[in-house]
DNA sequence: TTATCATTCAATAGATTAATTGAATGATGG
DNA sequence: CCATCATTCAATTAATCTATTGAATGATAA
């Protein structure tokens, strides 16, 4: 076997690595900040030692790295650079899969129905921050938006919308962000606030590709 | 199953018809331009019949697509962010495993046993060129350079160099490259023409991260 | 030290994937 | 229309991956 072949073998392994779904929902927890198996493990709908198993897969592929804090294992991605493979992979599979386009539709269509509600742009979203025309809603649970969160924003995690309103800004467009772009919790906040009223769409991205894109995070 | 769980799913799908090593190699050839079944197969070191197998995962993951013209089948990439995705896997490899490290530094070893080779990165070699300073060598078998080359570049295959080293300009250093920064083409090809006292470097990169970075092709 | 907790390891069975073989399809040229 | 060629399909076996179970490890607190 060439050397050639071997390293193709290698990135093959990587690759094989991002290939569960499982394993990739991990990750996007773990795009969203450190976290021990056991949060890890809710997050993705595991049991512990599933995780564990999915997790040590992960590690040798070298896309996480674990040190241990007391009891628990904490484990975090290696590289930034994780995040922007996702993504990737997230736009070539929307461009060239039927199938995705379907479930990416159907995902947008329940808060959207006219189609007058497009997400928020990174440009549009920049601009409207610097002029204080929008404020910011982080609808994550408490344990991410404290391991890191966009400036300015406030974080009501979505179980507890309803209870905290007053919390939210009377004089300015919402703009909801979650875990991703496929995450559903800013979409159903914003189906939620839609129906108190409030003017608020969804920041097309979420957290992790903020950061990833070098922007600043608090 | 939650939407966001398909999601993931199909995303998983996409990443595992990357995690073979054939398929690698395959997409490799593909990233150099169109071609037939028998092409791809002879490339990657398969036979006909298991690169089709293969070349039906791609299809099924949006990776490629293939049309028919005569009795052959003709492939090719569905995407040009496919090779800046396979950019960023070995990126990521490169960065966090070691088993990756000591591959390439055994690809880079045998051209460079005194480290003062370095390959040419992408600005150093536009400079090159822009300053008439360097000649550009493609080291590709003849078909994937007819499918596409940089400017400027003379084709002499491997396999060709010794009977053809009149064509090699004797006033200016050369900078060789062929399908990537894996591809052992223009290593080869620079140990070769070193030994008979050319100035020769590789570029670090190769015709696909070119093309795929917007720059100028033929 | 012992009990407890979080996590990992080892072993198993079931599911999926890979390579190989030979037959089938679809286009071309005689 | 028939023979040929390139490719694909179908079926098989071997190999690999996944989830589950229960035992083992390593750190903490009583």
């Amino acid at each position: 076997m060439t050397d050639q072949q071997q390293l193709l073998d290698i990135l093959a392994q990587v690759a094989r690595a991002l290939g569960n779904g499982h394993r990739l929902a991990l990750l996007e927890r773990l795009a969203q900040g450190e976290a021990p198996v056991e949060t890890l493990a809710a997050t993705a709908g595991l049991t512990v030692g599933n995780a564990s198993q999915h997790l040590q897969q992960l590690r040798r592929a070298g896309l996480v790295t674990a040190t241990r804090a007391g009891k628990q294992m904490i484990y975090r991605l290696t590289d930034e650079r994780i995040v922007t493979l996702m993504g990737l992979l997230r736009e070539v599979a929307e461009t060239n899969l039927a199938e995705m386009e379907r479930l990416v539709g159907r995902l947008f269509a329940d808060d959207d129905a006219d189609g007058a509600l497009e997400a928020v742009s990174r440009e549009a979203l920049l601009a409207g921050l610097a002029e204080g025309r929008v404020a910011l809603l982080d609808v994550r649970p408490e344990d991410e938006f404290a391991a890191g969160h966009l400036p300015e924003a406030i974080n009501i995690p979505l179980a507890q919308l309803d209870a905290m309103l007053e919390r939210l800004p009377r004089d300015r467009e919402i703009v909801a962000y979650c875990r991703g772009p496929y995450c559903a919790l800013s979409h159903e906040a914003v189906q939620r606030l839609r129906q108190l009223g409030y003017p608020v769409r969804r920041f097309e991205e979420g957290f992790p590709e903020w950061k990833a894109a070098g922007l600043p995070v608090v």
